[in-house]
DNA sequence: GAAAGCGATGCAATTTTTGCACTGCCGGCC
DNA sequence: GGCCGGCAGTGCAAAAATTGCATCGCTTTC
């Protein structure tokens, strides 16, 4: 997009924080950019930059053009996603920040059934966390996010909640195995390997600790699922996980994913069930390839998850 | 603003429905705005316009994407005004769309009320009808618009209205004048001026007659309140306004606007009050200069006009 | 059937953008 | 405390783009 080029060399130069890094990117010499730069400060009327020793920085001005350059390009992948669309080619684009836990299974299953339907739309996921992912709606780099933790920005709209309830993975013989959900009262005794400190998954489990006065023995922290549930073959031990990072190849949920370990819930009663919501920027037109993608998973959840699934 | 011209390019020529016409209005040749717009409609990826013998016209793609381009002037126009707002110099750009009512007295009134604190504020006027205006703020042409008729689109939001009575303006000393009310069947015999079909007030009148059966004698049809004022200084003859149009000086009701005409309100029993609308587009957010003088009215409107004012 | 109006295109002139070499500036580091 | 490195800004020439002119092929109108 030619007439876009100005806009997009200021949002890199406001990521990159200087012209020369931002000139480095866009495979132009720093004397151009900052050229262009110049110019449409001037249109503007206002510097839209504050010159530091180190680079440059956003001023307020800045702030809010830069924002609305953001917008624009939403705006204009939107509209050229509604063109391609009614030329019957179902072009798209669709970005998507999401928890580790639904990009384990659903999202795959979710992506990969989406595109058998329409193999022109292309995806862009991008692992975060709760903060991270309202930020990157916010600053218009994803469409779409699949947060398992409270969402605390005002302007992110919930397009669906889904309940989940945590639950204990351990190897297929444990003496857990057999109980239908484990409580917290437990884990004494047990090695545990819990969940990054700022996960959604985490944080309900420190809370439920916290309460019942448990005092787990922690051997290892991850959030890498991969790694954990290698680990589990060598060493026994027992981690955490929602449904939905564990579910069956066909969606819903599944007791035991591997040939050697199982799930069972921790009882509501010492964890309450927590939530994955997903939400995209308020007030926002997604792109069409992203509107009917979001649709599309909401149903799939109603149909795996049914009463779990909310708004 | 360099980097929005070819965008405004193909802006004026899908207004104006030809590359010619347009490059002429744009002091271009027509040749090099044909390129900018077959250069666009590449990187698109589709033609915009269909090409006619006589010109062109917008696709359905065109269509959606002169809507984004328009779309885009707005909010530009929105960010540099809350640009500059932040600098204090409280700089900005409104644009209303009204019937010739509010723009009599009212809006004069309010408008250099609001400049007298925003001198760096500057006003677009456009009289038109309720259609027209409904149209203007879709086309991005207007940010507001003060509309005497009922609103039918449902992408107009309506921020406040304010109900008016019909007042019949006659000769200070019409016989008529004695009366707190005029009714409709009091008109039998005189002669009367009409407002234009299309006006709120004459389709109010309209429907008033036919359910009383009375046929007037219209000596004349005009939609220009000066006509009609200096008509009736030489042709006795009656013809009607709602309250803000003849509004005093310092605004709110007046009985005589003028030292040889009064006016009377219709009785409500005949002709039920109109209602005036404020509205802008939904979903749109206002520059900070529209948004402040939208408010500034309202609020006006509420001391004037009391318990008629709604939303 | 000629004339007038339209959008598209080849080619040369012009304007704009870019890159190179260089300046002045500031902070960190030896 | 002076030197070094990284930064944004600038003069000037080269490169790239935009523009204007002349002209084509087409359709409608008179």
């Amino acid at each position: 997009m030619r007439f876009m080029t100005s806009l997009r060399f200021i949002d890199v130069v406001a990521r990159e924080g200087s012209i020369r890094k931002a000139a480095d990117k866009l495979a132009i010499t720093s004397t151009a950019l900052n050229r262009r730069i110049l110019q449409i400060e001037e249109e503007i009327g206002q510097p839209l930059f504050e010159r530091l020793p180190g680079g440059v920085r956003l001023n307020t001005a800045g702030e809010i053009f830069v924002q609305h350059i953001r917008s624009q390009f939403a705006d204009l992948a939107r509209v050229q996603s509604q063109i391609s669309d009614l030329s019957g080619i179902r072009r798209g684009h669709v970005r998507i920040a999401s928890g580790a836990d639904a990009l384990r299974r659903f999202l795959p299953r979710s992506i990969a059934k989406y595109r058998a339907e329409h193999p022109a739309v292309s995806f862009d996921l991008s692992r975060c966390y709760g903060d991270d992912a309202e930020a990157r709606l916010f600053s218009l780099d994803a469409d779409l996010a699949l947060i398992f933790a409270p969402i605390r920005a005002a302007h992110v709209h919930v397009a669906a909640t889904l309940r989940q309830q945590i639950h204990c993975v351990m190897p297929a013989g444990h003496r857990l195995a057999a109980r239908e959900t484990v409580r917290l009262r437990d884990l004494t005794g047990e090695k545990l390997v819990l969940p990054a400190p700022h996960s959604g998954v985490r944080q309900l489990l420190d809370t439920g600790m916290l309460r019942r006065n448990i005092e787990p023995e922690t051997i290892l922290e991850s959030d890498s699922f991969e790694f954990m549930q290698n680990f589990l073959h060598f060493e026994p031990a027992l981690f955490f996980q929602i449904p939905i990072a564990i579910e069956s190849e066909t969606g819903g949920v599944s007791e035991s994913f591997d040939d050697q370990l199982v799930a069972r819930p921790v009882d509501p009663a010492d964890v309450p069930p927590g939530t994955l919501h997903i939400c995209h920027l308020k007030g926002r037109v997604l792109p069409v390839a992203a509107a009917k993608f979001l649709d599309d998973i909401i149903t799939s959840l109603r149909t795996a998850y049914r009463d779990d699934v909310g708004q």
